[in-house]
DNA sequence: CTCAGAATGAGTGTAGCG
DNA sequence: CGCTACACTCATTCTGAG
């Protein structure tokens, strides 16, 4: 077994370029964000060709706005008889009579304190957003207007309306959408600590709201100001903060801005090629925090290029041993009889939710039969690509496959048969797999915290998936106190308490289904049970962000990676309870 | 109903080249 | 520098068999 990687391209990194690289922070960003023109406020195509009197009927006793109200909008639309025009100027004036006074069911930190803290003076024209949220809203298409309407009349804000939806999706229903709101209002009322928190938190929930009103804009086609003089980079190579080699590993530092500091630690991980602009989202609410970029195939035999934010040191890491296979055929050692020399990969593309199917192996294998020696390039090069589509590997002689899930497992670093059994379906063991941690990457990030430590922590792990983050910490020798696990699907727990019972951990094991149901109050009884936490680890949704989602890569506002704010949410609340501490 | 297979590109970044 | 070609991507939806 030559053990070692000859013709591996990707480990030619050059180390002893500067011993010593400074990581440097973040420039402030939020001066460049939000010049939104007031031009764009257009209602639409306003191809409704209804009367003046229609509109006014409609809004009176269909949607229930004081007559009054919808007199004054009609005299001020003048000329146009355009329902969506008087319906826009009849939200705008409902919004200015609320506004001097806090909005019903809006804690009195959410809008106005904005206002107080100076939080908008960063912003290049700050008194435009409020009411271009609103014309937003009248922006609409037609059926989220109707939703807007109607939480607007039962007396919601729109701001809540339009988060809603942004929350809970295009489809959702009026239902899911109050439910959403009720659960955030009871969320917000259990978040008395804001009250007396230092700016900076107020900032950041604002920044919260007005990131996702933003991000509607820019949806719509919006023109929004270049800020783009700024936008994260992905590193070449993609190394992160460094890795350890054989020569040793590099020194490097970096300054955590002040209000990332913990307690708690963070560890937040996501897709490195999300749609542009995601990750400098993610970074401002995760208090600046510079991503660590990470390609896998530099650790392991897969690629899997993540990004990465956390407030862990990144001195004194070190790797899990046993190194984890390297190379294809280190790996998986069966493949390098096969294994033909026209196919020169040494390493695996990322290991995704899908493998390839037996007929488009079978269509390789007649493909090759036809040939002797060699294949001609063209067939290679079509072979090639699919091979490299489909992390197919050689099996026998002109015959490729797929991977089985063991060895997903293993390139993954879990234990084998870690997502085998209970019930689990092959499909499914594959999509658990492909959503999560490849454990070395993960665990040479975490080990700073063994020596810290020495006693165990306390763990939240939100979207835990299989448990990636537990089996990292798990084996790098750090006791799991009590774990405060939210995973949505019932598989993936079952499986993270049969990982549990099956390595005899000591330590508290709970499981909560649903994120939003994390909220202030419970938060509290944990931390009052067990004293706070000291890492929370989550790897948010990435189906709105990944490049292989052909249907609804929506970036940060999609149905399922939003849930991002929830790790924001939940994080922005442990650390603000661990400092009141 | 579950399960597996097959069809379904765009967005992003990089390398190479004149 | 601008252009082009190329490589890669934690997926969703539909269909059909059992």
């Amino acid at each position: 077994m030559d053990g070692n990687a000859s013709n591996d391209e990707s480990c030619n990194i050059d180390w002893d370029t500067d011993d010593e690289r400074e990581i440097g922070n973040f420039p402030p960003s939020s001066s460049s964000s939000f010049s939104v023109p007031n031009g764009d406020v257009n209602a639409g195509s306003g191809e409704g060709c209804s009367s003046a009197g229609s509109a006014k009927f409609r809004l009176i006793y269909d949607m229930k706005f004081p007559e009054e109200l919808v007199l004054k909008a009609i005299e001020q639309s003048g000329e146009t008889e355009d329902f969506e025009s008087i319906l826009e100027t009849v939200l705008v004036l409902q919004a200015l009579e609320n506004s001097p006074e806090p909005q019903k069911n809006v804690p009195s930190d959410q809008c106005s304190s904005a206002y107080d803290d100076g939080f908008l003076d960063d912003l290049s024209d700050s008194d435009s957003w409020c009411e271009s949220s609103i014309a937003d809203a009248t922006n609409a298409e037609s059926a989220e207007d109707q939703r807007v309407l109607a939480l607007t009349n039962m007396e919601y804000s729109v701001e809540e309306a339009l988060i809603a939806i942004d929350r809970c999706g295009p489809g959702a229903s009026v239902a899911e959408l109050t439910d959403f709101i009720t659960a955030a209002q009871m969320a917000k009322a259990d978040d008395v600590f804001y009250k007396e928190l230092p700016d900076e938190s107020k900032k950041k929930r604002k920044l919260y709201e007005l990131e996702v009103l933003k991000k509607k804009k820019r949806e719509r086609g919006a023109y929004v100001a270049a800020e783009d003089n700024e936008t994260i980079r992905l590193p070449i190579p993609m190394v992160g903060f460094g890795l350890p080699t054989a020569e040793g590993s590099t020194v490097i530092h970096r300054n955590l801005p002040e209000a990332a500091i913990g307690p708690p630690y963070f560890y937040y991980e996501n897709v490195a090629l999300a749609p542009k602009g995601v990750w400098d989202t993610i970074s401002r609410f995760l208090y600046d925090v510079q991503p660590e970029f990470v390609d896998s195939k530099h650790i392991c035999a897969a690629a899997r290029k993540r990004g990465y934010v956390h407030n862990l040191p990144i001195d004194k890491r070190f790797m899990l041993v046993p190194l984890p296979p390297r190379t294809i055929h280190d790996a998986l050692p069966m493949t390098k009889r096969w294994w033909p020399s026209w196919d020169t990969r040494t390493k695996l593309n990322c290991l995704q939710t899908c493998i390839g199917s037996a007929r488009l192996t079978d269509r390789i294998r007649k493909a090759l039969e036809n040939y002797e020696d060699d294949p001609p390039k063209n067939v290679q090069k079509y072979v090639i690509d699919q091979c490299k589509k489909w992390n197919f590997v050689w099996v026998g002689r002109n015959k490729v496959a797929p991977l089985e899930c063991d060895e997903v497992e293993m390139l993954l670093g879990f234990p084998k048969n870690h997502t085998r059994g209970g019930g689990i379906s092959r499909t499914d063991r594959y999509k658990s797999l492909g959503n999560s941690f490849q454990v070395d990457t993960v665990a040479y990030h975490l080990s700073v915290l063994r020596d810290l430590f020495p006693g165990g922590i306390n763990l939240l792990s939100l979207f835990s998936g299989i448990g990636g983050a537990e089996v990292a910490l798990h084996r790098l020798g750090i006791r799991l106190k009590n774990v405060v696990s939210v995973e949505i699907s019932e598989v993936n727990r079952n499986i993270v308490r049969s990982w549990w019972e099956q390595t005899n951990q000591k330590g508290t094991l709970i499981h909560i289904a649903d994120v939003q149901k994390l909220n202030a109050d419970r938060l509290e009884q944990y931390m009052a049970s067990f004293g706070g936490f000291d890492l929370i680890v989550g790897g948010s949704p990435c189906n709105n962000l990944a490049g292989s989602n052909r249907h609804h890569r929506d970036g940060l506002e999609g149905e399922h990676s939003s849930l991002f704010y929830d790790y924001f949410r939940i994080l922005d609340l442990v650390k603000c309870m661990m400092n009141r501490r």
